[in-house]
DNA sequence: TTTCTGCATTGACGTGGATCAAACCGCGGA
DNA sequence: TCCGCGGTTTGATCCACGTCAATGCAGAAA
């Protein structure tokens, strides 16, 4: 798979395409063949590192293209006028970011980095150009969108009808799932966000989300020490999901 | 404009035509020339319409089409395990539904008709051929879906920080808006949904969402009588929004 | 017209999570 | 090594909203 590189070609360059990305099956170039590959490997223009706690845009930025995350972790946040803030989402390696900006062609929320990153930057114009030809990276592109919609709903729903033990509960369980999609362990992972930021994301107060997960503790569902979790009831957690509401 | 009917040629058959729809302008054919929305008229299968209380879609349906309301009022929402149940959206002419489907072909949530109403069934297949020549289309599609993702990003603000004042005002505002936009009056109109289903779409409980309707009653911003509401203070229900957290 | 039925309103009371406040801990810098 | 500081934990108290319950009201059916 992995070809002789030509002296004449720098390691940078052929690491920027998509080709040759490790994360293509989590991505846009999701199950596109060869040749497909080809034409979408045009498509990346360059990639950007973002340091730790630094924006990759900011609210009101002009829109112009959208980023797919190759390695780092961010959150994004929406600021309210009064100087409120909600974290709407934490994004790993292989998701898309940006999306937020094709409506109105400016950011509508800041993308900040929580540990030192990379992304490839995607050109939108240039993206729509290819999807009008490649007709798996349209649909890819399309499904992505729709990805996001459902997974909003889903945050709607925690947020307008679970308890703070739900609420909880859901988000180790959903880190879990998508660390173990990029083939990490399911028990035991790093969490990149403050409590404060888990708390936003949550709808809950950075307090509640220091005391669930100390009571998860006590309980024998987790253990933690400070940012470091380790998962010891995957079933637990997950009765507690969809059990708590009987109660 | 208007063009000659051939006897041959039902009214029916003409009607469903984009390039003779008075909401286009709100819709997936906005700014399209004349070439480009015959292309589009291709879209519209057919049109289906929908009694007060029956579903479009519901959950687990397979994914086929996205729908644009061309009268009516819809509500989407979603289930969990438990019974419990989370509006996501109230929708109304020109806009779409079903988006939600495409990520995983099948739908995601249920669409249910609030009072009887019609819609456009878009062939989600057609609409991709089409988007790969007709680039403006392609582009409102994306900007469509992308303002279906900042809606949802509002609505999670609203769910994770605002208090029941708050996301009552904002909920009055937003109804003011979208009516406004459609040609009807900012000040006066008639709620199709029920107390329970705008708290659910608000995470508040029904008898909270009465009582606060009460409350904005005796401070002289709204009067409420049943589902008819007249607001008349909509600069004192704004700053509601704005200033409340500062207290 | 009366009755039925599903919303809506209003009141009394309870509680989950917010708020306020005080340690505590781990890490980076001097 | 020690210090300073951002983040975390834990405790005590409060209050906005949920819960439970009764009553009111308007439109549909008969």
């Amino acid at each position: 798979m992995q070809t002789q590189t030509p002296a004449s070609i720098s390691i940078n360059h052929l690491k920027v395409a998509c080709s040759e990305c490790s994360l293509r099956e989590l991505c846009l170039p999701y199950g596109l063949s060869e040749p497909e590959l080809d034409r979408v490997d045009q498509l990346v223009g360059l990639r950007r590192k973002i340091r730790r706690h630094a924006p990759l845009y900011r609210f009101g930025d002009p829109f112009e293209a959208i980023y797919a995350i190759r390695t780092g972790f961010f959150k994004t946040d929406v600021l309210l006028d009064d100087g409120r803030s909600q974290v709407t989402g934490f994004q790993m390696a292989g998701e898309i970011l940006g999306m937020d900006g094709i409506g109105t062609e400016r950011h509508s929320c800041n993308a900040v980095a929580l540990e030192d990153s990379e992304v490839c930057v995607i050109p939108f114009l240039k993206l729509e150009e290819v999807a009008r030809t490649v007709t798996t990276l349209q649909h890819n592109f399309h499904k992505v969108m729709s990805r996001e919609i459902v997974r909003d709903h889903g945050l709607m729903t925690l947020l307008g009808t679970m308890r703070a033990e739900e609420r909880l509960a859901a988000f180790l369980l959903n880190m879990s799932q998508r660390f173990t999609a990029r083939g990490y362990s399911p028990q035991e992972f790093h969490l990149r966000m403050t409590r404060e930021e888990i708390g936003s994301y949550l709808g809950l107060k950075l307090e509640t989300v220091s005391r669930t997960f100390s009571k998860f503790q006590e309980d024998g569902y987790i253990s933690v020490q400070q940012k470091h979790i380790r998962i010891l009831d995957i079933p637990g957690l997950r009765k507690l999901l969809n059990h708590q509401a009987c109660a």
